[in-house]
DNA sequence: CGATCATATCGACAAATGTCAATATGTTCG
DNA sequence: CGAACATATTGACATTTGTCGATATGATCG
């Protein structure tokens, strides 16, 4: 999977797009392009943070399942993980969310 | 598929984002996370227009291939498609892509 | 009209994806 | 340590997706 951290990808509108920065921004892109994922992310923006453990409930999907989606997310580097005690909190990357609209400029 | 023209869905960080929002969200976003489609919007955004005739030399993929990119991208709304003698053209829908932007802040 | 060329559709197939039950790992606390 | 609980991993499965060859549709032009 493509590397975390760097920015990715110059503007679509403007410069030609390499083969291998349309990889790994279409990755990225894919990260997103859930519907569980989504609003994964909208509950963790939107509160700030939030627990692992009141996802399953609130999605309506199963504890692995929703593992399953944090952990991709957490590999785009759209969300990160923090351990608190023994429940997992997540965070919004905000500068990945940022890199991804200046990509689709 | 989700409608093609309602610009879709409120911000990622700060109202709830409601199932069926995340549903149409994840389609439009779905039909961009694809290398192959984001060359193909690459291309006709950076050169204002393209034609379809170009695509397959230009992407090492098959027409059939392409035509069925082309069709997706469409259908999001993302691109527009227009006939000029016997070649098909295409154009970006800026609108379109503002509103995904618009939906990650 | 009939030939020619551009694009779309069909059918098939391999690969990737989302899902869950079962189980493993890891953390806290008595 | 050992019980209890939170999260991750595994394995299995149905569905979706990207791809192409073959063929159909549609447009131009002689």
């Amino acid at each position: 999977m493509a590397p975390s951290q760097d920015l990715c990808c110059s503007p679509l509108s403007s410069e030609p797009l390499s083969a291998d920065d349309a990889e790994e921004l279409a990755a990225l892109l894919k990260a997103l392009a859930d519907p569980v994922r989504l609003r994964l992310v909208n509950m963790i923006a939107t509160g700030g943070d939030a627990c692992a453990c009141d996802f399953p409930a609130a999605l309506g999907k199963s504890q692995p399942t929703v593992s399953h989606h944090l952990t991709q997310l957490v590999k785009a580097g759209i969300l990160e993980r923090e351990q608190r005690g023994k429940w997992a909190w997540f965070t919004v990357n905000p500068a990945r969310l940022a890199a991804i609209r200046t990509a689709l400029r």
